[in-house]
DNA sequence: ACAAAAGTGTTTCTATTACACCCATGC
DNA sequence: GCATGGGTGTAATAGAAACACTTTTGT
C-alpha cells in the first residue's frame, strides 16, 4: 500500500502530503558534563554512518509526544517514562531531508543522573549504535540536526532559569552541590556556591529530606522537590 | 489526483500521511486594546460559520513561514510584508481536526497600528468574512483555536519582556506614550509612566527622531528604533 | 484660564554580586 | 591530623517599584 490515504480521505486536495517526524534531544549529565543521546545512522538511508538525533516518523493516530517517546525507545532502548519531555521548535525547510518533504517537530527530554551508565550504547534496529556525547561540543550531525541541537540547548538553558527544570537531571532526593553541578553543566559556566544556595532556597521549592548521604568529606543534606502535599511541613 | 505522492516517493513506508497546516494569530492594536484577526468559516467544512484563526495547508515546496504569509493573504487580504512572524508551537493532537490527521504549526504575527482600520473585514474565497476582535476576550473559536490563541498571547507577552517586540505594533517613528499603550494592551495592565520611560530609555535602543507630533495637549517627542547605522548619532 | 496630555526625580526596597573562612567526615 | 568536600554571612551594587507635580500646547 503505497498510498495509505485513509486518514486523509476527508481532507481537501490542497493538503499536500508531507512526512511528519519527531526528533528528540535527550539530555543527561555525566562527569559534570552535559551529554546528549545520539545514534549512528545505518548504512542504507541518507547520511549513512553519521551521528544524528534519535528521530522518526509520527504514526497515524499518534500524539507528537507519544511519537517522541516511541522513537526514542525504538532507536536507543531508552524508556523515558514520566520524565520531562517538551516540544521546542518545528523545522520545516522544504529540502532539509533529501528524501522529500519532511517536517520535524523537535523535542527536548531530560534524564536523571546515572542514565548515561545505565544505557551506555544500545543500538536500535535501524541504527549502528547509540552513545551519550558532549552536547556543547558534538560530532558532525546528519541533516540539520546541529541546528536542532543548538536550539534544544538554548531552550534547556531558558528552562533552567525560568522554570525549575534542573531537578529533572537528578534522582528524587539530591544535595545542593549536585543541583549546582546541573546548573553549571547546562549553562557552561561556574557559579558561586553561596549565592546559588541562597537563590534556590529562597524559592521555597526545596524541602529538606532529613537524611544525609555519605561519601568523602562532609556529608551533604538531602533535599526533595516541593510538592503540594508536603508544602506545609516545617 | 487523489494520491499525490511524488514528494513522498522516497520516504519510508512508516511515514504516515498527515496534513500539515499553519494557523496564524495576527495581532494589532485598536483603541488601546489588543485585537486578533479572525475569519468566519464558510458553510461547507467543519465548524461552519464559527470564528477561527486564519489557517490552511502547507504546499509541497513551501516553507512554513511562507505558508503562513500566503494563508493570511488568501483568507484575509492582509499582506504581512517584512513584519514580525514567528512560529510558537505545533499542535498535533490526533483528533483536533474531524476531517483526519492534521498537524498545525502555530504562528504569531504583529501588525502596526492603523492596520485595523486599513483592513476592516476583507473576506477570502473560503471564508464569510474577517474581523479584528478582542484578543483577551475572543468569541467561541473553531477546532482548538482557543488554545492556540491563548498560547500565542502568552508568547507575545514573553517577547515583549525579553525582546523589544513592542515597536512592531507601531509605525516607524512613535512616541513613548504610544509605546506604553502597546505594553499595557498586551500585558493587560497599566504601567507607571515614569518607570516605563526610565526602563525603555535605559536600554539605549531608542533614538529621538527630533520632530514632534501635534494633537491635543502637549506634543510628544518622536523616537525611532535604534539601528546599526544611526547607533553612534548623539 | 483651563483642559489635556507630556514630561520629570527621589526614595525605598529587593535582588544580585563579590568575597573567605569554619565544619563534618573518612582515612 | 589532614585531605576532602559541605556549609555559612555580610557589604556593595544594580534594578524595580512607589509616588506627585510642572510643562507645553490648543481652545
Amino acid at each position: 500500500m503505497s498510498c495509505p490515504d485513509a486518514a486523509l480521505s476527508a481532507l481537501p486536495t490542497e493538503a499536500a502530503p508531507v512526512g511528519l517526524a519527531v526528533d528528540v534531544a535527550a539530555f543527561a549529565l555525566h562527569a559534570g558534563e552535559l551529554r546528549v543521546l545520539l545514534t549512528r545512522r545505518g548504512g542504507s538511508g541518507p547520511h549513512a554512518h553519521t551521528w544524528a538525533l534519535p528521530g522518526g516518523f509520527v504514526q497515524e493516530r499518534e500524539d507528537l509526544g507519544t511519537a517522541a517517546l516511541r522513537v526514542l525507545r525504538g532507536e536507543t532502548g531508552l524508556d523515558l517514562g514520566p520524565r520531562h519531555l517538551e516540544q521546542f521548535f518545528t523545522f520545516g525547510e522544504p529540502w532539509r531531508d533529501p528524501r522529500g518533504r519532511v517536517v520535524s517537530v523537535g523535542h527536548l527530554a531530560v534524564l536523571p543522573h546515572g542514565t548515561v551508565n545505565a544505557y551506555p550504547a544500545q543500538a536500535g534496529p535501524h541504527t549502528q549504535g547509540a552513545a551519550w556525547l558532549s552536547a556543547h561540543d558534538p560530532p558532525a550531525l546528519a541533516f540539520d540536526h546541529a541546528l536542532i541541537l543548538g536550539r534544544a540547548i538554548k531552550r534547556l538553558q531558558l528552562r533552567l532559569e525560568y522554570a525549575d527544570l534542573a531537578p529533572e537531571f537528578l534522582p528524587d532526593t539530591f544535595t545542593l552541590p549536585e543541583l549546582q553541578t546541573v546548573h553549571e553543566a547546562v549553562l557552561g559556566r561556574t557559579l558561586d556556591k553561596r549565592n546559588f544556595r541562597k537563590r534556590v532556597l529562597a524559592q521555597g521549592q526545596l524541602h529538606p529530606a532529613g537524611e544525609r548521604r555519605s561519601g568523602v568529606g562532609r556529608p551533604a543534606l538531602l533535599y526533595r522537590r516541593a510538592t503540594l502535599e508536603n508544602e506545609g511541613t516545617p
